[in-house]
RNA sequence: GGCGCGAUAGCAAAGCGGUUAUGCAGUGGCCUGCAAAGCCAUCUAGACCGGUUCGACUCCGGUUCGCGCCUCCA
């Protein structure tokens, strides 16, 4: 029985599909105007890790994630490139691809650009207007009215006094109350536009979510999750959208995952203190990072640095060995099975993978004392539906993505000479060998079935 | 100012009203020519103050500190 922390209701609920045996999920995916960073990766890897327990399940899975290839910052960066607006997106979608795919996560069943979708959007928009939830401006802009929607802030947990208090908003003379937001905005020169009945312009940012969720998944679906910091104003403002056009309820989970941190202060674009995916990835395996993602509770709070990355190298790497020199047989997981028993169980608790992660050592454990080809076998299964652990051991333990010292032949070399050395007794020589390998990170180990060796 | 989340050992990170989380690092032992890996053992916990209870890291209240949202953000 899977339950599901609802962001929402704040609270852990039995997860319920609408239709038994499918889930629809929508997730809130990226603006394309720069390369990912770790905070991006998180929602990636979260998201993936979820729609793999979904599906792992049972459950028949339509996983949505939209691409937002038209905002400002869009517009912005494009006209300081000197590029088009086109040539920037794709630019930065093939990128994100190329990311994603690194670290393991299975492509979305559907990616909607915000693009494509915009007559949907002014569709939308129109009926939020005949039903009194919208109204245009003297400016051309199209706002929509939070006093009409009686449920604004039930997921923010927020009032709409208390909003009006912080006082942060730029008072705009154009809106009926300060806290309405723009549905669609009026082209101003040189910004790309589209054709509607309020004139030229293009749509606000949360009107998107909304029209392509519906496009996709229906008025009224089971899922839609983002980053934390998506919950207000954007999913607010989504639900406000979605319910008073369409006078039905938009979503029954909502799922946030938490930020990333770097010393303790949210990775964002803003402060400037993030780390791109690319940057991360010179000077650590994809898996690693993977892993590092998957070894906290999605919820909560995850900081970064390289300390953390080489723990979690250190981690992974216990349980590669654990793999090492056995011949692993594919088979179906016995959910019967004790251990695969406490592995559902982490996962079904608000897919609690740090929990889940311990089986997976307690397994490493057990492999490594009896060489149970059972386990080793349910181990690399179970890890496999987090992601993780799909490698040949040899490759994880013998890679490098720095790719520097000696070659594989080269060791290999060394290590014969060494092997000669100990069978003629020479240990002062068999010692100098590994001690050149281990000062260029290589590490020799020693076993019945020969000589082998790892990267640090 | 309003709303919310959190505080666990050297570091990271979970569950749990009473019984070893787990990983990394450390220490001792086994193994090894010596190592490494592995195995065994082991040291470091639950911010602070109250309350509930036979018993609290776990529940309740307060204090302190940290973080987030309230403006674009995953």
């Amino acid at each position: 029985m899977l339950k599901i922390y609802n962001s929402i209701a704040r609270e852990k609920q039995v997860f319920i599909p609408i239709v038994a045996g499918k889930v629809s999920m929508y997730v809130c995916g990226m603006t394309v105007y720069d390369y990912c960073h770790l905070g991006h990766a998180r929602v990636m890897v979260v998201f993936d890790m979820i729609n793999r327990w979904l599906r792992a399940s049972g459950l028949d899975v339509t996983y949505v994630r939209n691409i937002t290839d038209i905002d400002d910052k869009i517009i912005k960066r494009a006209n300081d490139n000197n590029e088009s607006i086109g040539e920037l997106t794709s630019r930065f979608i093939t990128a994100m691809d190329e990311d994603s795919a690194k670290l393991g996560v299975i492509r979305p069943d559907i990616e909607p650009r915000a693009t494509n979708y915009i007559v949907s959007m002014v569709e939308m928009i129109s009926k939020l207007i005949s039903n009194g939830n919208a109204y245009p401006a003297d400016n051309g802009d199209v706002f929509y009215s939070v006093n009409s929607f009686a449920g604004y802030g039930k997921l923010s947990g927020k009032s709409l006094d208390d909003l009006r208090a912080g006082e942060r908003v730029e008072v705009d003379t154009h809106k009926r109350d300060p806290m309405d937001f723009v549905l669609w905005k009026s082209a101003k020169p040189n910004e790309p536009s589209w054709d509607s009945p309020w004139g030229k312009g293009r749509p606000g940012w949360h009107i998107e979510c909304s029209a392509m969720g519906e496009q996709h998944l229906g008025k009224h679906f089971d899922i839609h999750g983002g980053g934390q910091d998506l919950q207000f104003p954007h999913h607010e403002n989504e639900i406000a959208q979605s319910e008073a056009a369409n006078q039905c309820t938009f979503v029954n989970y909502w799922i946030h995952n938490g930020f990333v941190r770097v010393d303790d202060e949210k990775m964002s674009k803003s402060l400037g203190n993030f780390f791109t995916i690319r940057e991360v990835l010179e000077k650590y395996d994809a898996e690693v990072v993977r892993f590092f993602i998957l070894r906290a509770q999605y919820r909560s709070p995850l900081n970064y640095s390289n300390l953390h990355l080489n723990d979690a190298k250190q981690a992974l790497s216990r349980l590669y060995t654990a793999l090492r020199s056995l011949t692993v047989e594919d088979v179906a997981i016995d959910w019967q099975h004790p251990v695969a028993s406490a592995f559902q169980d982490a996962m079904n608790d608000d897919f609690n993978t740090p929990e889940a992660m311990a089986v997976l050592f307690e397994l490493a454990n057990h492999i490594n004392k009896t060489g149970s080809l059972e386990s080793a076998a349910l181990l690399k299964k179970l890890a496999g539906l987090l992601g993780l652990l799909q490698r040949d051991p040899e490759t994880f333990l013998q890679g490098d993505v720095s790719a520097e010292g000696y070659t594989p032949d080269e060791i290999d070399g060394m290590i014969a000479s060494r092997l000669k050395a100990r069978q003629e007794k020479d240990f002062a020589e068999a010692d100098r060998l590994r001690k050149t390998l281990l000062d260029k990170g290589i590490v020799l180990e020693d076993t019945a079935q020969g000589t082998t060796w790892r990267r640090v």
